[in-house]
DNA sequence: CGCCGGTTTGAAGGCGGTCAATGGGCGTGG
DNA sequence: CCACGCCCATTGACCGCCTTCAAACCGGCG
């Protein structure tokens, strides 16, 4: 199952580089809502691009816990890591029903060969995707758990309204799902979310966000609103 | 002020490609315990390579909290990211003096154009930078303060016996500084390590680690012992 | 109607933070 | 040589954020 190729490709890499069109025969596929799309420890087959829906990648830990380390929304691309490593350390799964366009790995080494403009672009992708991770990072280990959910809210409300300019957000994540983002338990992740609606700076209402005071959000969650511009400026070409 | 370039090359790349080494002007720069290589939002200069010493990379919150992302330890490579986005979003800062080796972004921004198998080396260096951070980001979500300390231990000193494979470990780390990457109080750093000491797990005497029983440190930590060596398996070359 | 996943609320307890004071090692200066 | 100061390690008491456990509630769906 083929699709426009040339699409996919300039979705790939717009953002900085404006649109690159490239022609590889890519794969697209459905995932429901829960299905794995990576299982960790597994050979890589394909990168993906996210084209419809959510995705998260988590680990878990021997005592049953999970952490997510990643969402993904329409635009992204996911496991270059394992593409690159070899091995996948993550499990990736599809928080609602999803359409992606899986380049296989075989095809995206002969496209790193001849293209140094997009092997540069999925490289700078890798690197955003560290820098979100980094920012992340400091949340769970130093920020409160309602510094810590303004900051999510700021971020995902400001990667989505790329795509999306409402104000009203498509946020499908069930509590559960927000605490293992978090890293709190799924009762304190209610209780959070109660007080930022109760303090009217959001609402959330059948899987739909809407940030109703977002200089009190950003505030909130010593978020950096400009980090997820980084990758525009300076670097190699 | 330059230093053999193709030594310093060759460690760059060295792990799995063998050695690569090639022609570049580099300059090598001492840094002083305490010393600030990075300062955040500035444009990266060069990205550098640890020749001598620890580094960390570290980001503040507003309220004075400090969280550490990544120790950095002789033969890693840091700032990749700044480089790629032309904006550092972390600070870098030497644990101890430390002998580094820039190379200036200038350069290596016709290096990666010319050798193709160096630009990739350094990508899956990330990827492994990326891949790290991730399994330090789910003990930070998900792991009791004894847990997490004994995973730093166990993956430090994994990364440390690579270059001196001796069992007492080079480890210079304060117990402040410790707490900063652990995420933790300076004063549950010292009750948690007093506990390891305590069960006969690690000993530690005027900055150096001695590993006593790495299995049960690995039990203890929820260590996976192989993701580290993530990076030499398949993937393009 | 009854099950089921998700949300909400309450109560009790623990992990880890904060505050505070003590002690030790070391370099500096008297 | 000793005194002082500084940084780091250590220890104790108390406090609070968050977890755990448990139960009720709600909407959708077979």
């Amino acid at each position: 199952m083929t699709t426009d190729p040339g699409v996919i490709i300039s979705i790939l890499t717009a953002g900085r580089d404006g649109a690159i069109a490239a022609s590889v025969s890519t794969r697209t596929l459905s995932v429901p809502r829960g299905g794995q799309v990576i299982r960790s420890s597994k050979t890589p087959e394909a990168v993906y691009l996210v084209c419809q829906g959510f995705a998260k990648a988590h680990v878990g830990t021997v005592d049953g816990a999970r952490q997510t380390l990643a969402l993904y929304v329409p635009g992204d691309v996911f496991d270059l890591g394992a593409f690159l490593l070899g091995q996948a350390s993550v499990e990736t799964s599809a928080l609602t029903p999803m359409q992606l366009a899986a380049v296989p790995c075989s095809t995206l080494r002969s496209l790193i060969d001849e293209r140094r403009d997009l092997a540069l672009a999925l490289w700078r992708r890798l690197a955003m995707q560290h820098a979100l991770l980094q920012e992340w990072t400091v949340g769970l280990g130093r920020r409160l758990a309602l510094a810590r959910t303004a900051h999510l809210i700021c971020e995902v409300s400001e990667r989505l309204s790329v795509t999306s300019p409402s104000d009203d957000l498509p946020f499908p994540l069930t509590q559960v799902e927000l605490a293992d983002v978090l890293g709190l338990s799924p009762v304190h992740v209610n209780r959070v979310l109660q007080q930022l609606k109760g303090e009217g700076l959001i609402e959330i209402r059948n899987g739909h966000l809407r940030v109703c005071n977002r200089p009190r959000l950003i505030e909130l969650g010593d978020f950096d609103p400009t980090y997820l511009r980084r990758g525009d400026g300076e670097g190699p070409r």
